[in-house]
DNA sequence: TTTTTACGTCAGTCATGTTGACATATATGA
DNA sequence: TCATATATGTCAACATGACTGACGTAAAAA
């Protein structure tokens, strides 16, 4: 049985941990995106740009309702973004070729260049951590990220295939 | 030396695992506050309330400047969040006893009320996280993540106390 | 006594989200 | 073929939460 008293809990959730967790990623996300937003702002930009750049550069020829799925926001608010984003030439549309409604998101080589320069800093930020904190770490690092995850959106995190030594 | 044709790097550094790294802060960090955001709507409240109150909750009697700090926002923007919370009765102010300038923060009952109602959704979250992946990945977990927080905040996490068994 | 500090306020601006209504082109099913 | 559903876009209005800049006040510190 759990003794309160003593402060043991077989199941490791005593609430200072808990509330660690908790400030864990908000001090996380605050310095992990605090570096993008800064070049963003000699563009003219903000985070929203940045995710919109991040995901169809990942993602090349996503459509609009995808993106609006992993965002989570409305047709409107990706609109202007987005609508700036393809004015400045930074991504380009073009029609779906089974379904012509869809209009398909691309980078052009100017927005590749701005992914790359935006995605470097964060980049350069987590493999620090990473390095600093082991493979073991990085491991339990992306179990309990993923479990944070709504069930829905899990299967974006195919488990890792092993590390081909040589192959 | 690192084989780029194999995928074989040995520091575990490899873009495809640096991506999911990115994208797994984005999808967590984005269902992590979509449940107190939900609630924040019924009092007509936003994020930024959620931040302040879980802050003064955790740092009772933290004064403006200490919070500024850890929220990294201007004086401005704090004013008007604050001055609501205080204004509904959720927040209290006293004069610092050493120094009177200072407005020390205290959650009132119904703050407190509310810091948990808000906390608990994301406490749950977390608990069944660490739950489902085990004490080992919560120690890679945290480790990582205090890796990506700015080295002068890093001193917030003092290392857990090993549990005490019986004790 | 002067300067610095802690905090507050007024005013204006911007970025990013929202809801609601409506428009258009295309796909799909009866 | 015709009706309906879907993918996308647009206009308008609004809220939140961030910013800069300027100025004010009380108390501490030099």
């Amino acid at each position: 049985m759990t003794d309160v008293k003593t402060g043991f809990n077989p199941l490791f959730l005593r609430e200072e941990e808990l509330r660690q967790g908790i400030e864990l990623l908000f001090f996380a996300y605050r310095d992990f995106t605090a570096e993008p937003d800064a070049i963003l702002a000699d563009y003219g930009f903000g985070r929203a740009h940045h995710r919109v750049i991040y995901f169809v550069g990942r993602h090349p020829g996503i459509t609009v309702s995808d993106l609006l799925e992993i965002l989570r926001i409305t047709k409107q608010s990706l609109s202007r973004v987005l609508g700036q984003l393809v004015m400045e030439k930074f991504i380009t549309q073009r029609p779906g070729l089974r379904d012509r409604r869809q209009r398909l998101l691309e980078l052009t080589e100017k927005g590749i260049e701005l992914e790359r320069q935006l995605t470097e800093r964060q980049r350069a930020r987590i493999a620090r951590a990473y390095r600093e904190a082991g493979a073991e770490a990085v491991d339990g690092f992306r179990k309990v990220l993923l479990g944070l995850v709504e069930e829905a959106d899990r299967a974006r995190f195919p488990s890792r295939s092993p590390h081909r030594r040589g192959g």
